[in-house]
RNA sequence: GGAGGGGUUCCCGAGCGGUCAAAGGGAUCAGACUGUAAAUCUGACGGCUCAGCCUUCGGAGGUUCGAAUCCUCCCCCCUCCA
């Protein structure tokens, strides 16, 4: 394959490319190149949103290149005190590599194992020291550092910055320095901490990585970016009919871009499709396609095409789910109040919110609508109790 | 070290002695409509043994018949001065 070709293949989705006459030099050189990619250490739970940038490092591998699949342990040692409510706690070594593991066992769903080396920062971010830290951070000043897009706004806000924030920028840097990175790739939002890498591999006298931004991809409410807290996303591990229900909720609009973000179908066939839409085919359809792709890439193809049925069962026709889960109550003396077993089983969060779904006609047992709160389950019965238009188990009362 | 502003329910943000489980918006959930679309409309949105009761307004005390609202101390954030 050409440079060019190449060049064209890795620029395709990306959103901006520093410098491109670098990455092109780089490729000239005909070497496999050095792919960084940073992770959190905590949330070892993939989701779309990540595989847009994983998958941009699956195509550096086919062209040949080398992944290192950064953990960033050392700064979720220390914890992060950022933020009121999500303090997160410093994880211990031992969590670390149980993260770290899972992540292995996830990326490589997308990555070629015989291209990637997982590496942790702490390992060389330990040996700077704090002495070395210092020196580090003596490389950049508090105006540069202000730059940075959401610090000077939260700066502006009058919102709280931490000092280590500050150090968290340079130390992604540094990693770069460590790794002799000849590319780092990451999302948009982190363009600020990859130009660092940049200025402080100059400054240690190497080449500047080239730095590669995804865009970010919107989460199913189709505004905020698509993530773990928010609970917008979907993970790469979600049963089929998960995956494929959460991806028809999207709307029409949103489809368009996870097409565009996700999809391997090339821009011609992409084309296509919107001009099918135009032509009048129904949008639902043209989901479904983008479901089954999504749900084979992480499941298998029969999977897909299985889950896809089972949502036309369920949805258009209105069936039951094929199983569902099952709890076990003891039974009491009158009864168990509906209320009280729904959330025993935990199809609700309090009897409280039992009772509020049941008034607005939420739920229902055996398919027949419940609107009476004061029902109770008697012992040794068995009901199929539905919740809203997904939540589904089997109760059983002793 | 000094002066001032601020910490409210998932988030933002009103409230400034009773009518406050606390306005409004967002998020969320449910119902209607549908393509489980989206948008829209309606309702709910601390907990419980649920027409009643219990626990919330940074933390701990106090004043009061009664406190998110007043006082004291403490913790945290922001701004300005040094």
């Amino acid at each position: 394959m050409s440079i060019t070709d190449s060049l064209e293949r890795i620029q395709r989705g990306a959103e901006e490319i520093l410098l491109p006459e670098e990455l092109k030099k780089k490729l000239a050189r005909g070497r496999p190149l050095r792919i960084k990619a940073g992770f959190d250490p905590t949330a070892p739970d993939l989701h779309l949103g990540h595989t847009v940038l994983i998958n941009k490092l699956r195509q550096f591998q086919e062209l040949g290149h080398e992944v290192l699949f950064l953990i960033g342990d050392f700064t979720g040692m220390i914890g992060d005190p950022t933020g009121k409510s999500h303090t997160r706690p410093p994880l211990t070594p031992e969590q670390v590599r149980q993260n770290a593991q899972s992540y292995r066992e996830q990326v490589f769903k997308i990555l070629d194992p015989d291209r990637t080396q997982v590496v942790f920062n702490s390992q060389w971010v330990n040996e700077l020291g704090s002495a070395g830290m210092i020196q580090l951070a003596a490389r950049h000043t508090v105006a540069r550092m202000l730059e940075r897009d959401d610090f000077s706004k939260r700066y502006s806000d009058g919102k709280a910055i931490a000092i280590h924030e500050f150090l968290y920028p340079l130390i992604q840097g540094w990693d770069s320095v460590a790794l002799k990175a000849d590319v780092e790739v990451g999302g948009t939002d982190q363009k600020f901490n990859l130009l660092v890498g940049r200025r402080l591999q100059e400054q240690e006298g190497m080449e500047p990585q080239v730095v590669l931004t995804m865009p970010i991809l919107e989460g199913l409410d189709g505004v905020q970016k698509m993530s773990k807290s928010l609970d917008n996303y979907i993970g790469i591990t979600e049963s089929p009919e998960e995956m494929f229900g959460k991806l028809m909720s999207v709307s029409d609009e949103l489809m368009w871009r996870y097409f565009e973000l996700l999809s391997f179908r090339s821009l011609a066939e992409l084309e296509g499709l919107r001009q099918q839409v135009v032509d009048g085919r129904n949008p639902r359809d043209v989901k479904f396609e983008l479901g089954e792709e999504l749900v084979a890439r992480f499941h298998s193809a029969a999977q897909a095409e299985g889950a896809r049925r089972s949502f036309v069962e369920r949805f258009q026709k209105g069936a039951m789910p094929d199983d569902m889960p099952e709890y076990v109550l003891d039974g009491q003396e009158g009864g168990i109040p509906i209320a009280n077993a729904l959330k025993a089983a935990g199809m609700v969060g309090s009897t409280s919110e039992g009772i509020r779904l049941i008034q607005q006609g939420a739920v229902r047992l055996d398919g027949e609508k419940l609107l009476d709160r004061a029902f109770s389950l008697p012992a040794g019965g068995e009901v199929v109790c539905q919740v809203g238009k997904r939540r589904f188990a089997r109760l059983k009362v002793r």
